[in-house]
DNA sequence: AACAAAATATGATAATTGTCATACTTTGTT
DNA sequence: AACAAAGTATGACAATTATCATATTTTGTT
């Protein structure tokens, strides 16, 4: 069993104010799963009961809305933290959260977490400063989705996509949505999103290539928004 | 000067984990305003630095996006904090606070709340769940932004403001907003809030007196949600 | 009371977006 | 290799929403 010191984890979320003799803890409690792409980590209404700790592949945080759609409201990396809100608030998630990779997973018990909460001032800290920073992106995000076009959002997520996750050898994001996925991220429907990137492909802001997506020219897609 | 331990604010924020003698420091170094209705108590990108405790009025907190158009992310009430998140960050006002009505607030310095933060644990896991309250409404506004019809999100924002604000002796919603406030709130275009409150109005879900709004019957509007 | 300015209302029209139908492609399974 | 199922694409059309123009009403000021 790893001993969580050289996690990734352990480098990127607010489990770096941890010191040896906690990680040490934290190791002993802590149980590492295999997720794989489409499987759910947790699902809405779910009492989690702790944390879960994103060591390897990317996840989708949705919600299912009262018009049978599924909106994606964050997408989470590896190096970060799931379920701190639902910890604090003592409540179920809010959001589901599934696999769009193959991923690796640690869960922390909610009583261990707890812990280090009481006894470790700067953990808190981070802690609640990694919720600011999530309100802080759900604040933009509804103004966004309030206030601009489908076709801005798509453009705004598409550089998001590239930014975040970065391109393959070939230029196009490597991060792989399907179209519903992706049509779920920026609020609309699926059609109206391959709508759009035929669009933006016609008129080569965009090249598809089967699945893959490559930004043609990312300032005239910024231009966009 | 007043000495804090009646106020309002103590007893439905965070500040309710005080003790007196951290009240009385409180008090001390507090600053009390008074806000006439339109004026900002602080703008986005400002640096505030401090808390803002409403005693009475109601706010708005809003950002101004890039078509020019101020979305209302949150009308807060008298007992709440504003500004917390962006002093946990240390970062500028994300959004403008503006007064809805004639306001009475308080500041009180970040360096006396930090101190409160590192030595009181109840009150800074108060701050905490507050954060996370806000975070989860914001996830779920965002959902309802991105995925229901303006229509639905008038219905809604007529149900809540009712339910949050309450009435008048005449059954009218007591908080007053102009229909640009409203079209705001819900993410749509002034004329087009205009419109539907007509529609609302002509199929009895509503009734139109000059500026007031009143509900006929929240359960049919609720079944337009 | 008279007036200007702001807010509210409504019509006409265009643009955006959603829905349903259908075709085509890709993927995975046997 | 064959096939079903899922995903992607596109057309046709309807519904929703935004924009611009213009009344009408309300509000505040002199």
């Amino acid at each position: 069993m790893s001993k969580c010191e050289q996690c990734i984890v352990r480098q990127f979320s607010s489990l770096k104010a941890l010191n040896k003799e906690e990680l040490l803890r934290m190791a002993e409690c802590k149980t590492s799963y295999t997720i794989k792409k489409g499987e759910p980590i947790f699902e809405e209404g779910e009492v989690t009961n702790g944390i879960y700790c994103i060591k390897d592949g990317v996840c989708k945080l949705s919600k299912l809305s009262d018009n049978g759609k599924d909106q994606i409201v964050k997408l989470v990396k590896p190096g970060e933290l799931l379920g701190q809100r639902s910890m604090i608030s003592d409540e179920p998630a809010n959001l589901s959260a599934v696999a769009l990779e193959d991923m690796e997973v640690c869960f922390i018990p909610k009583s261990e977490v707890m812990q280090f909460f009481t006894k470790n001032n700067q953990f808190s800290m981070n802690v609640m400063k990694t919720i600011c920073e999530d309100l802080k992106g759900a604040d933009d995000h509804m103004v966004n989705m309030a206030q601009k076009t489908v076709r801005q959002r798509l453009a705004e997520t598409l550089i998001y996509l590239e930014e975040t996750f970065g391109k393959n050898e070939d230029g196009s994001l490597h991060i792989q949505l399907s179209r519903e996925e992706l049509a779920g991220m920026i609020g609309t429907a699926t059609e109206s999103c391959i709508r759009l990137l035929s669009e933006l492909n016609k008129s080569d802001y965009i090249e598809l290539t089967g699945k893959k997506i490559t930004l043609l020219d990312k300032n005239k897609l910024k231009r966009l928004t």
